[in-house]
DNA sequence: CATAAATGATACCTTTGGGTATTATTTAGA
DNA sequence: TCTAAATAATACCCAAAGGTATCATTTATG
């Protein structure tokens, strides 16, 4: 399935930093874990930070830590930060004005899907994902980028 | 949810041609219909047509016809179309290594999510959507474009 | 056979998401 | 108190998707 780039990036720094959740991160070693480029990792941090999912500390020996407790802070709660505003009570076809007094083969089916994903995402937290992990949190994709800050 | 919008169109045109699936189409008639921004719309059409899913016929009362049998055409075809290669056996976060000696919390869970919309879109084909019509083709996303052709 | 009405091909423009560069601000600690 | 190391803010750049413009080709029909 496909988030945007951005909400990948998200994702994945919440899960890391949820693997120690008191500690501060820098933006340098979440960066020397991630592997995302890291001016736009930097602005995406305090993204997260004003949305309230990271607290930011600035100063020398600055960094970021997580707001709430993980078990407050579920996939969607991440999701919705980065501007994805997918999985909404939308039509399959995108129509915005569809009248459906008899609903077409895709509505009741299409509900039933987003139904479960939201499922998913609402009741997944990070907390569950802590507890499951280690998963990779080097992502190749091959790309070389230069860090220089 | 969220495909794209060409994506839309894509699953928006050949809805409204399976509606009566011999007819000969002009891009005229569906934009009359759909609303689709007019040249994006021809551009689209002939890209469909390339694809196999359209038949073109050119010259004067030319225009497009499906090309085979309404049960033979799944709305998965169509989104393949359209270079949504989405629902791919991807990580959830977007990792193109994780190595996953255990597994994380969203794996198996974002597999099933998976599984199920690929259950949906392979399954249901363009004589379910006929049979199931009429909903609404005309969209008004109150956005205004000119047609001149 | 000329014309009109359709599709085909191609190049270009615009918007947006992703990414970079620069400068300013904060703060621990020598 | 000066400096280094961190975040904040802002403006800019680049690539891809969406959309437009122009010209060429096909063909029914008078
Ligand atoms: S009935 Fe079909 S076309 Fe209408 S809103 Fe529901 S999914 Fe969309
Ligand atoms: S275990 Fe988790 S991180 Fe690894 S591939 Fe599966 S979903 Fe992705």
């Amino acid at each position: 399935m496909n988030f945007s780039r951005t909400t990948e990036y998200a994702l994945r720094i919440m899960s890391f930093m949820a693997m120690n959740e008191q500690k501060l991160y820098s933006a340098n070693e979440i960066y020397a874990n991630l592997k995302i480029p890291f001016r736009y990792l930097r602005k995406l941090l305090t993204t997260l930070s004003k949305s309230g999912l990271l607290i930011s500390v600035q100063g020398k020996s600055g960094g970021y830590r997580i707001s709430k407790d993980l078990s407050e802070i579920s996939l969607l709660d991440i999701i919705q930060q980065t501007g994805d505003n997918k999985f909404k009570n939308e039509c399959f076809f995108g129509f915005h004005d569809c009248a459906f007094v008899k609903k077409c083969a895709m509505h009741d089916k299409w509900a039933a899907v987003r139904e479960n994903i939201n499922q998913v995402l609402t009741t997944t937290t990070l907390e569950e994902i802590k507890e499951t992990g280690p998963h990779s949190f080097i992502s190749n994709n091959n790309s070389v980028f230069t860090k220089n800050d």
